[in-house]
DNA sequence: ATATTATTTCAAAAAGTTCTGAAAGTTCAA
DNA sequence: TTGAACTTTCAGAACTTTTTGAAATAATAT
């Protein structure tokens, strides 16, 4: 297979993963295209790689600047923009990890621990309900603390301690 | 706070929740509502709890069922179908784990596993665009292997391992 | 200052997704 | 069988999200 059609194929099945993961198709397609290019690109090159507008290129490119995983770039001489994409697989996941947890999973242990309190416990139904929340709750700060420290740590350990994790027995 | 506020409020949130993560909102409001409902409820409990029409809950009620955390059940004397939740939110989870690893991350494993090797190396590009996959590839395995065995680990040993893993210096 | 080039904005259009409700299908008791 | 009770389907409508492209804004060179 080409390299030019490699790209292509992964170009668009990431977009395709990003859009079940609540994603936008095209910024995911837009990151995956500066994701396997070695060199940045500008606004125009996006526009005609992925054959979309200027609006929707410099929309999308901001939205991953947004969310940490693309940097603008100049070069020498030139006035426009340039775009590059962290390429550490492991930062860019630290990266996504930390965004979606402040941006979603924040909020949602904030409206569980308003619920749990707030909800006058009156009754055995008000009861399971109260269960039900405080459950969610202790599960989202689990996950809360886990991910935290994912996000501090650096590959390696997190590898390691994946590691001992498979090979303990259950 | 009263109970039926605080219920709405879970289905409602929950719902947005669910949209940021590429679940359809109704799926989401459905599947919470019958997290907080002990009781089985039937297909027009639902339509009228949801203000939603009966093709939208029998449609959403079958992707929960497709999706396992939605059992129907039956009372005796009556013909309805009644449909019940899970739970359990450990069991919750380790199902949604299960599904999204089989219906998603699989998919992109075999992707990157072709791409790793089809491609002609033949250039400096071309082995960085390699490299690229070979990382994805390796660290869609690590999840993987890590989500699998969540799946087959109770909570209580989950928890405990991620106690160590907190409680570890990096 | 002015022209030139690049970037951003945003209203309207297109595309994509979800929902409705009536009709068709199924099940089961009599 | 028949028909009442319930479930499923699906074409079109409603809604949501994404995209476009032209105009406004900004930045820089001359």
């Amino acid at each position: 297979m080409k390299l030019d059609e490699a790209k292509k194929q992964f170009v668009s099945e990431w977009g395709t993963f990003g859009s079940k993961w609540g994603v936008n198709r095209t910024m995911a397609s837009v990151h995956a295209l500066l994701l396997v290019s070695s060199e940045s690109l500008c606004a125009d090159d996006v526009m005609e790689q992925l054959d979309i507008s200027r609006g929707n290129a410099n929309m999308n490119l901001r939205a991953l600047i947004d969310w940490g995983l693309v940097r603008k770039t100049h070069k020498a001489g030139e006035r426009k923009e340039y775009f590059y994409a962290e390429k550490d697989v492991w930062k860019v996941t630290r990266q996504v990890i930390k965004e979606r947890k402040r941006r979603e999973l924040e909020p949602l242990r904030n409206m569980l621990t308003e619920l749990k309190h707030d909800v006058d416990v009156e009754s055995p139904e008000s009861e399971e309900f109260q269960k039900m929340m405080v459950e969610l709750s202790s599960f989202a700060d689990a996950a809360d603390v886990a991910l935290e420290k994912m996000v501090k740590s650096d590959q390696k350990w997190v590898f390691n301690s994946l590691m001992k994790f498979l090979k303990a027995s259950s």
